[in-house]
DNA sequence: CTGCATCCGGGCCGATACTG
DNA sequence: CAGTATCGGCCCGGATGCAG
């Protein structure tokens, strides 16, 4: 990408980031080091030629570094990218309230969201299992130590399952929907749907309060 | 901009601004609404259409609004941008150790800049007014009441004086270089520049400590 | 099969001219 | 002052090729 040529480092910033798709894949990489195919697949649509060009970029801008295994992964600095991709996607976060008709999905994109909700530590959080099938991929969401952590896949012993498309498991998630809600939207909901809710941050704001508006 | 199409938070805040120049828009109307005219002027290089598409886009997506007297000015969502371009002002200090040989400047963007060292409330700080001329460009900065605020302009009684080029001048400020490197590299310290360093935030971290590499 | 490089059509970007 | 119009060039998107 041309640079900016500003002294501010909100330029500066993007002149390493800005080019399209650069940062989804700081988002693929901050949820795990991906090989070249992977990334791939986690961004349907960018072509192999971009991809391969903005790896260099980030590379030559020690954002990201190739491991021996020949994985693709943050540096220290990019890591430190966690922070202002929150941010974007707790900006973004009222804009999952519809999903357009073409719109991709995959279950790892849960994670920032999930970090979003039921990040931080609280000890009031009492342990928990809960197993997400989101338009077919299920990943986990474990409640332990007053930590919430995410993981890719099915649970063993989940004390909720919830399966249904991916817009309206995520509302149910957010608190957008509730229970009668996400089931009218197609979720089945198996297991104790109201110890969810407890998880989450108190500082997290769903519905008309995250203003889109006005 | 084409979409993602991807039912991600991260993808739908990039539908709205990922474009080029984008974010930098939003940056000037995080430090004042604007004339068009005046957004010209804070965005050198930016093309008259660009900038005309862009703020068409980012009015129909709700982020601004014309307001009465013909300014542009963020909606309360798009004032919640704070949050991320400040991240991402964080993520790109570092970068601002060196200033690239064409690179503009513009002594309002250091709003930003001030806000993320300076940023916060701590009743510690003692009273102080600093007046910076960096590249000859007045700003003033204000301690009162353990909150640090950023003015254009210069001062009226300043504690502190900082004459110089702009990359030696955010050196000092941010810790990057001490009085005598400062010195070393153009900048006119008049007054007392200890009392500056105690106003920072205590988490603000420079140097090495950013790491930019590994 | 994975991990890219090459090629080409189309759309976005950049610079400037122009108008109310 | 506040945009709109225009045009060349570069970046992006999609398909294909190819080497390890």
């Amino acid at each position: 990408m041309r640079s900016y040529h500003q002294y501010c480092a909100l330029a500066k910033a993007l002149d390493i980031l800005g080019d399209r798709w650069t940062l989804l894949i700081v988002r693929e990489l901050l949820i795990r080091p991906c090989r070249y195919g992977e990334l791939q697949e986690g961004l349907p649509g960018v072509a192999s030629n971009l991809l391969a060009t903005r790896l260099h970029h980030l590379e030559e801008s020690a954002v990201v570094r190739k491991a021996a295994d020949g994985r693709y992964e943050l540096s220290a600095w990019g890591r430190q990218l966690a922070e202002p991709v929150q941010a974007l996607v707790r900006w973004g976060a009222p804009l999952m309230d519809r999903r357009g008709k073409d719109d991709a999905f995959q279950g790892r994109w849960l994670a920032l969201l999930i970090e979003l909700i039921f990040g931080g530590v609280d000890a009031a959080r009492p342990p928990f299992v809960a197993e997400i099938r989101a338009d077919g991929q299920a990943v986990t969401l474990e409640s332990a130590e007053g930590r919430v952590v995410f993981r890719p896949g099915a649970a063993a012993a989940p004390n909720l399952v919830l399966t249904g498309p991916a817009d309206a498991v995520v509302g149910l998630l957010s608190g957008r929907l509730d229970r009668a809600g996400a089931q009218a939207e197609g979720v089945s909901v198996l297991g104790d749907a109201d110890t969810l809710a407890r998880l989450r941050r108190p500082d997290w704001l769903s519905g008309p309060e995250a203003c889109r508006e006005a």
